[in-house]
DNA sequence: AAAATATTTTAGGAAAGCCTAAAAATAGCA
DNA sequence: TGCTATTTTTAGGCTTTCCTAAAATATTTT
């Protein structure tokens, strides 16, 4: 059994190792949890003592079978909680995930099982981050980011790359919302931004806006 | 903020209490939390420092005002957790205890609030304890051990003293449930034992059951 | 009331998880 | 390649929470 903090580790690993093929470094992991190099490096130890990580001194770490499997339990009851806080407890998307880090932590295969099915298996969390099956299986979509599309093409608001609150408060503000139909109108050769069509009604989107929404084209 | 531990002994020294109404003994502390008086004694001075027990050396402990009040709020947060476990994720009562012990320590005024609306306002958990309004407010009931009822009279069950796994689900084998009616039909001189009659059915219970049952007379 | 017993506290130590400062290893650049 | 800058690790310390053993205090018994 993984304490608290081996788990947040296991989890930060995992994250970071999403966004590279390579292996993880001491330092993207301090950074990560907001902790000290020297705290990283001894855990490390541990971990790779329990065969969660591969480790080699000076050379950063990546997940086992067993801690890729482990982070992924981690993960689908971080999102799990996530959709049960948002559809059950009215709480709004940028509320959900500092509670479901203080969820995630408890231990019971059968509570995850039964919440799983309590809110009918949902594929996705409120971010529309995919959750992982009861088997670790997850199902990453082909999702692009806004920015990437042209004048006149249309597409779905699937997910946010940074779920900031603050961020995700912006979005509430404008009454954007995970589903919506989006269609460029027009892009400002200057600065990148985004004219965009979204509920019937203009939106102009920054640079950092548009590269923070995953779209999939319809 | 409390630690976790904390609220562990803020927990047993609350429920403790509830059974005397003297000061609470150390060595009683330590029995109830499977821990050492040593350890107790360590933690009695943190907690007195911070004001959540009165202590004195050799004497024993009892809640401050500020203390009553917090662990009114894990209990409030305990008893939800197992309510929600029965009612909508298929647990046992004899299952909800142990998961609810990690539930309880979530910090979150909002997701207490949200449960106890999610589920409308339970007022008692599976083993039939009363549920902590939001103020901290405990509504005790009446009731009395099954044990001290004559032939002849009928109450209704409405808790266990001691609810550990073995006893309910000793008590789910027979098919006796919160909430049925039992009717003293003969108290056996010899051994205290009684036959009751619950839901058309002949029940001999013995005297260690019979104290462990708690009724309402109707 | 003194002696024996039981309870509680103190003293000292261990593991987990964090830290700072210094040393060692690696990477980047002239 | 050799020197400098960066990254990582080691060393040593701190806090929390637990422990055992011994000392101090309280209670019970005779």
């Amino acid at each position: 059994m993984l304490t608290h903090s081996e788990e947040n580790y296991l989890k930060a690993i995992f994250h970071l190792s999403l966004e590279t093929d390579e292996d993880i470094s001491t330092n993207a992991i301090a950074l990560k949890i907001n902790s000290q190099p020297s705290s990283v490096t001894e855990m490390l130890k541990k971990m790779s003592d329990k065969s969660m990580i591969s480790y080699q001194k000076y050379k950063g770490v990546s997940l086992t079978e067993v801690g890729q499997k482990t982070a992924l339990k981690i993960v689908r009851k971080h999102r799990l909680w996530e959709v049960f806080l948002f559809d059950k407890l009215n709480f709004s998307w940028d509320e959900v995930h500092e509670i479901a880090e203080q969820l995630e932590h408890i231990h019971s295969d059968k509570l995850t099982q039964e919440l799983d099915r309590f809110l009918d298996y949902p594929q996705h969390d409120p971010h529309g981050d995919p959750i992982p099956n009861r088997a670790g299986f997850i199902q990453y979509s082909e999702k692009i980011l806004l920015a990437t599309l042209q004048v006149g093409e249309t597409a779905r608001f699937v997910g946010v790359k940074d779920s900031s609150a603050v961020f995700l408060q912006y979005l509430d503000k404008r009454n954007i919302a995970l589903g919506d139909l989006l269609t460029i109108s027009f892009i400002e050769a200057f600065d990148q931004s985004m004219h965009v069509l979204i509920n019937d009604s203009n939106h102009i989107l920054s640079k950092q806006t548009i590269n923070n929404i995953y779209v999939l084209k319809v």
